[in-house]
DNA sequence: CTTGACCTTCCAGTAACTGGAAGCCTTATG
DNA sequence: CATAAGGCTTCCAGTTACTGGAAGGTCAAG
């Protein structure tokens, strides 16, 4: 099948999937007398299981680990739920971090009274605080 | 002063404050006759106020708003109180999402046995659902 | 006079796409 | 047969907010 239909099948931009094919990640086994990308059914499994892994935030490279994962039959899944708890430390690192964003912010706004005068807490804080 | 100096004082390293010129929040009003930038003590405090800011996560384009209205002494702190209002919105709805993603992966971390064999539900989750 | 720290500019790279231009291929329609 | 629409190709540029590095001018100390 043809770029577009891959497209849809694995609910990816064809231009998303023509940078997966450049950053070596789904490359297309042959094109067409046309020049067209010819994908197989694999492909489009690929292509779906990127879409899946990148919508759960992992990265193009935690990706093409995880891919080549996939690929591998004799794989241990010791070697996949390694990636996966690394991530997942990651993304609980960035919640604590908004979460005290949050609580900052959140004060500053509330400290503002936000109306037509100019004196404002939040801007004091900004000029007179360490970061 | 120098931009090295600058740089101390504002906790900034002087990359990042010639970028911070190029982008035109903070331009020195003069240069030495070595071609060297000449900072006052007021483009430090605004250095230090974009440090505290950009650290509070507001984009350079959110702290150019800011900056101004910290120049502007007839600012109403209600516009200033809008800008951060809008950044704490757009933090809440990224710490939702990361919970939800950290949900998802929790459970597939769990399920995966991490030994190993090969099986691994992590991998098929990839494989078979949609995102 | 040379060494080292500090300053300058410019170029390239990062992550992961996205938009657009220029141009070929295919198919349907008048 | 011309043409218009839609899909495909490549390549280039832009996004965010820097960061690293090269090549070279400046300044103070020994």
């Amino acid at each position: 099948m043809n770029i577009g239909q891959a497209a849809q099948l694995s609910g990816l931009p064809a231009k998303t999937i023509r940078y997966y094919e450049e950053a070596g990640l789904v490359v297309p086994a042959s094109r067409g007398a046309n020049g067209y990308r010819r994908y197989s059914e694999a492909d489009v499994h690929r292509l779906r299981f990127l879409q899946r892994a990148r919508s759960l935030g992992f990265s193009i490279q935690e990706c093409r680990g995880l891919l080549s994962l996939y690929e591998d039959k004799t794989r241990a899944s010791a070697d996949v739920r390694a990636i996966a708890r690394q991530h997942l430390q990651d993304i609980e690192r960035k919640i604590e971090e908004l979460q005290s964003l949050r609580g900052v912010l959140k004060d500053l706004v509330a400290k503002c009274h936000g109306d037509g005068r100019p004196d404002c807490p939040i801007l004091e804080d900004l000029a007179g605080q360490d970061g």
